[in-house]
DNA sequence: AATGAATGAGCATTCATTCAT
DNA sequence: GATGAATGAATGCTCATTCAT
């Protein structure tokens, strides 16, 4: 019985992957990223047998570790603000956490390399968080957006908080609460904000 | 100031490659974007010494680009409210107007082949809407944030919204009001949103 | 000589690199043949230490097993151009047996690969034919020329033949007996028709 | 006006191809190609856009150069033996001016990367020898084969007697005719050569 | 022994950049 | 200036061979 296929060196794959394409972009080396696993050019086809493969594979194991660090534990019941509170800050705790990922999650979703499956399946990874998307969506200003409006408007509003979060890492707490007001601001408003025709004193007072 | 030969040549370029890179990405080859802007390679490399210098330039030429559609016309004086939704919409517009150009900005910034001298000309570009975002923060939740980190934010807003409309663009207006209203809701809600600690029924009352 | 499990294994392999160079050239990997001959590449290296090795093998058991399939049931007495023709009908039938034998041989005559010793070797397998190419020789057209030169054409013309008969293999009889008759004359003719400057006509009248 | 691709450098790509492959086989590396013509790398990519491609394109030149050898000048009108013999010997004469180009002619045949479109051109550079060929197969054994085979057969013999020759130069004469008694001969035998149930004693009185 | 993962030299091909024309 | 061929470093991937199990 030879050596295995272990998960712990599929695992350094999707890290070292993650530090070189966080270091030097897509266009990173698979000869870098095998260096930075610890492991050779050849052991990393054996665990990827393409490039493509690899950010694939990597996209749906940054999807699923983002998923998996905001629905677990699960969330107490109460309030949709504080669920959704609690959701937003492991959102960005993650993000916080370790920078690298996020910006590696934008990157190959801004590539061509996904293949239709993927990001499928980068969907279905979520499914923990729809039905507090759902949730938010109904009876607020985006009742008649699709939903993926929505998801996409909180998923970039998570973004640059996350970015602003990992320059400054000391002011955590201050950006993650201001991005917090807005996005419940933007998904609670009621229709006198959007009302773009009104005066706008009404809003202030 | 007579527009020249190469002045012309020149933004045959920069179209070229927004074209190609929208297409294929940064990896988009320098022989692609000379073919695609109607230029022997040899000619590309007489306006750009590089293709760094050619995506810097191009980031600043579609900075500049943006901003002269966001600015010009000068908004008319009214409200805050009036003077955002109307910037707002030409920002969509612009997007909505040629997705590329939105696409490759994005790309490029994600990319590292920014140098910190064109970020600030980046910045400087925006120098029309300053005025605009400084209003929108006082006395608003971002009050104690950095004014970059409210820019971020409605940029990162209006990205999803141009988004969505090239995906769909007979739902124009609806992204785009639906946009706004989450971005001035954002911008303008009071303390009581932003108070996590609040039960939400007042909100959907 | 009891036949062991490595002797069937041994066996496996060089059946299976016959398969696979026959499908894929000499640039088969060898963990191709490997699986080919249903094992593992490492224990194909157990049985060849080296792909060269293999190929110098698989050689010399081609011409090995060609051999065989020639002299074996030995030849009954008779007129040289019985016993000949006896000799090559075998051969043709061995080739169109299994093409794939005839390619693979002449794949690794062609390559660099062969030593010294396994072309000694080869020929040495042949031996029981030996005396069927002096006889030839002896008193013919060839009788000047060094013996290789005379088993070099015959051989020539019976892969000649074997291909033939491999893309048409319901014409066995016709190619069979058109390319004895080849060889034959070839071998058998007198000096009227090696007479090149002979007037042509009376081989024709 | 930039450098022009020369009909030069295709041709020491040819050349330099030829040279390499008898060397080291079909498995050349481009790059030894590329310097055994005086090229980088990146030239011959140039002339030739893959290696499949230089292959065809080195099969169809080396064919043509064969062609030509061949069949010019034009052989002189003549009894159909002595035009067959002058063809023969300029066969020969061409494989031992330059054994490389019959080894590399044979390799790239024996592989898989030729296209039916190159083999269909190959076929067509030989058309001068047509005439040739079906006057050889009117009238002889060869009559009721396909002229492919007959064709098959004679270039065979023809491989034979070049690598002879290639081996001891010297012995060009004795070999060029011993070869071509052995064509004619196979070409122009009668029935009685080819009855294999005949006696043999009359073939040799 | 047998297995197949690990290794890394080697290969075809690409592409930013240079330079002869 | 303009052109596109020339250059060669760099890249993704393969494969003979080794070695841990």
């Amino acid at each position: 019985m030879p050596r295995t296929l272990s998960d712990q060196r599929r695992a350094a794959v999707l890290e070292g992957a993650t530090r070189a394409i966080a270091r030097d972009g897509l266009a990173a080396p698979t000869a870098s990223i095998a260096a930075e696993a610890g492991l050779s050019v050849g052991s990393l086809f054996n665990y990827f047998p393409t490039k493509t493969a690899l950010l694939n594979g990597l996209y749906l194991h940054l999807k699923r570790d983002l998923a998996a660090a905001v629905v677990e534990p699960p969330i107490s019941d109460g309030p949709l603000r504080e669920r959704a509170w609690e959701g937003w800050r492991r959102w960005i705790r993650w993000g916080a956490a370790d920078p690298d990922k996020q910006r590696v999650l934008m990157l190959i979703e801004a590539s061509h390399e996904l293949t239709d499956q993927t990001r499928r399946d980068g969907v279905a990874a979520m499914q923990g968080a729809d039905a507090l998307f759902a949730e938010a969506q109904a009876g607020g200003p985006f009742a008649d957006q699709p939903l993926e409006f929505l998801v996409a408007t909180v998923g970039a509003l998570a973004a640059t908080t996350m970015e602003a979060v990992s320059r400054e890492p000391e002011e955590f707490d201050s950006r993650c609460r201001a991005g917090f007001t807005a996005v419940w601001a933007a998904i609670r408003t009621d229709g006198r904000l959007s009302d773009t025709g009104t005066e706008e004193k009404r809003n202030r007072s």
